[in-house]
DNA sequence: ATGCCTTGTCGCACAAGA
């Protein structure tokens, strides 16, 4: 089965080109960040004539994450824990059951940290603590866990077109990636890296100085997988052709595909 | 060196994004 995650940067302006984008892909499992629309805002009714169950945590303006199901999201969870006084809306988890077994889906929208020097970098990386405690407690449910999402990190240098305008930055910072290489040390296997090797492989262009038409592209939309998930991966994609789309966000969708 | 776009907001400019 196919598990997509893609920020859609506004899920009103969007909604035509994600509809479009959802009728070709035909994903099973979708998960959405930056809706930046309230729960009663989001436009269910038409994923649901598409078929798919519907599961939001969103807020005013910023931020929100979704998760859209072809089978019923069960046990929902909303919020990342560990701070009962983080009011931002970047986290959401559900799982879907699956004629082979249930896979615990955690969709988060990973805080970008910028400027430096401000309150926005440790409350990112306070987020990533709370992200790698979390992701540990769920390797202890011992079944297929996929954590997809916007992690708003660069982890490699190869992950940017021109690395070095990006080492003043919160995407690409020695804190962020070493986060980001714990979670993975925890036990997760990095779903695209471990199945696509190939140079200039992005998942966002700014809409800035053309880096779309440059390919001046990041990779920082990401799908990690715990091991009883990565066992059952066949493959991944990167769908950048929406990027050239009419009304394009500037990231682009990501996805698995599980023998599930 | 900065802004270059884009979205959403109790708009008529600004914050936030990355």
């Amino acid at each position: 089965m196919k598990i997509a995650t893609w920020n859609i940067n506004g899920v009103k302006a969007r909604l035509e080109t994600a509809l479009a984008w959802f009728a070709e892909a035909r994903p099973d499992i979708a998960c959405l960040q930056e809706i930046k629309s309230v729960d009663e805002g989001f436009p269910a009714g038409a994923f649901e004539e598409l078929g798919y169950h519907v599961a939001t945590h969103g807020q005013k303006g910023f931020n929100g994450v979704a998760i859209l199901s072809r089978q019923p999201l069960e046990d929902i969870r909303r919020g990342l824990p560990g701070d009962d006084s983080d009011e931002q809306a970047r986290y959401i988890e559900a799982t879907v059951s699956t004629a082979t077994g249930a896979l615990r889906i955690g969709c988060l929208y990973l805080p970008n940290g910028n400027p430096l020097g401000t309150e926005k970098f440790p409350y990112k990386l306070a987020w990533m603590d709370r992200l790698i405690a979390h992701a540990r407690s769920q390797l202890e449910l011992e079944m297929p866990v996929l954590l997809l999402g916007d992690y708003n990190v660069i982890p490699e240098p190869r992950d940017a077109r021109t690395p070095q305008d990006w080492l003043g930055d919160a995407l690409f910072q020695p804190e962020s990636r070493a986060r980001f290489r714990a979670l993975l040390n925890l036990g997760f296997t990095e779903a695209v890296r471990a199945t696509n090797d190939r140079p200039d492989t992005y998942t966002f262009w700014d809409y800035q100085a053309g880096a779309w038409q440059r390919n001046n592209g990041i990779r920082i939309d990401h799908i990690l997988l715990s091991p009883q998930a990565a066992d059952l991966l066949r493959g991944t994609g990167i769908d950048a052709h929406v990027r050239g789309w009419d009304k394009p966000s500037d990231h682009v969708p990501v996805w698995v595909d599980l023998a599930a």
